[in-house]
DNA sequence: GTCTATACCCGGATAGAC
DNA sequence: GTCTATCCGGGTATAGAC
């Protein structure tokens, strides 16, 4: 039994928010209880009487981000081309996000109701519903953009042909 | 200029190998220096006598994991199959160094030379030269093999499935 | 209901004695 | 080569002031 999120109150709502600014400017490892109490103008033992502990503060950061992540993924279109650009710039611009939302296993219990299956759903969408398809086609695109935040590929490597060259390798054996 | 990794003192090499039975059997948070220390029956301030700092240490944990899934690729033969068994099954039979060996950044300056050359070489050659394609394929199999240990996919995915689709993908569309 | 101070245990790391 | 003592920073439980 998933005891699944609970409301959030206004004011963790506000803690949730000064969280994602803190984590967008200034990394993971910045996002810890008392940096975050100090932008907030208070003590980090406040913090939790508006939220359980950190890994519900970073539940609620990574469902933020699902929403916002289904929504450009909404907004680019049914393309696989259009897709694909939208996930890695969703990345590129939130880079320190994409990890916390990607790195480990997922607490899904904490999450907000459906919000990692709404910015699931394009993918498969773009893969005619085939299931094995979407699998293999959202383990290159993680694939891709993980290894080129943490600067995994060789200094001169042209990103978009090898994004061009697996894209091609999807349409090719389509069925 | 990168400082490259200094030699190891045989007690240094001792304090690497305990580390990396620290790792394998508790998993990265249990890889400690007071925990390494405990298991060598020291204390932790003594560790760096031999190594400058965890980071080190871990680098050197790294090269040694280049080295054997180097050794790994090159015993499972050319194909672009056999690769991607072997790249799968490094990594489930050491899921907490795999982890270690591809999450975030990577201090190359500390890393045995060659060592993460020779664990790409087979990579490459498998795509007969063609280095977009191998980014591509690099991409795909490092996305599916951590979104596996990371409990990602949902419960009853057929992962075999998927591995095939991505791989077909990847003979299709050669040029 | 909101915030504080205090304290505990964990982590990496350093200085200096033996 | 190893020790002890110590510092700093983390998450967080408790108790209590307002």
């Amino acid at each position: 039994m998933g005891s699944s999120a609970p409301e959030l109150s206004p004011r963790a709502r506000e803690i949730v928010a000064a969280a994602r600014e803190l984590l967008d400017e200034e990394g993971r490892e910045a996002l810890s209880m008392r940096r975050l109490a100090e932008r907030l103008g208070i003590r980090a033992p406040s913090i939790y009487k508006h939220l359980p502990g950190k890994e519900a503060l970073e539940s609620a950061v990574i469902s933020d981000g699902f929403q916002e992540q289904a929504a450009a993924f909404e907004a680019a279109g049914g393309s696989l081309e259009a897709l694909a650009r939208a996930y890695r710039a969703f990345a590129l611009e939130h880079p320190h996000l994409y990890r916390l939302m990607t790195e480990g296993p997922l607490a899904r219990e904490r999450l907000a109701p459906g919000a990692e299956e709404r910015a699931a759903a394009p993918v498969v969408a773009a893969t005619g519903g085939d299931r094995d398809a979407a699998r293999a086609l959202w383990a290159f695109a993680h694939g891709m953009t993980i290894l080129e935040l943490d600067g995994r590929f060789p200094p001169g490597a042209d990103l978009d042909a090898a994004w061009a060259r697996g894209l091609r390798a999807f349409y090719a054996a389509r069925p």
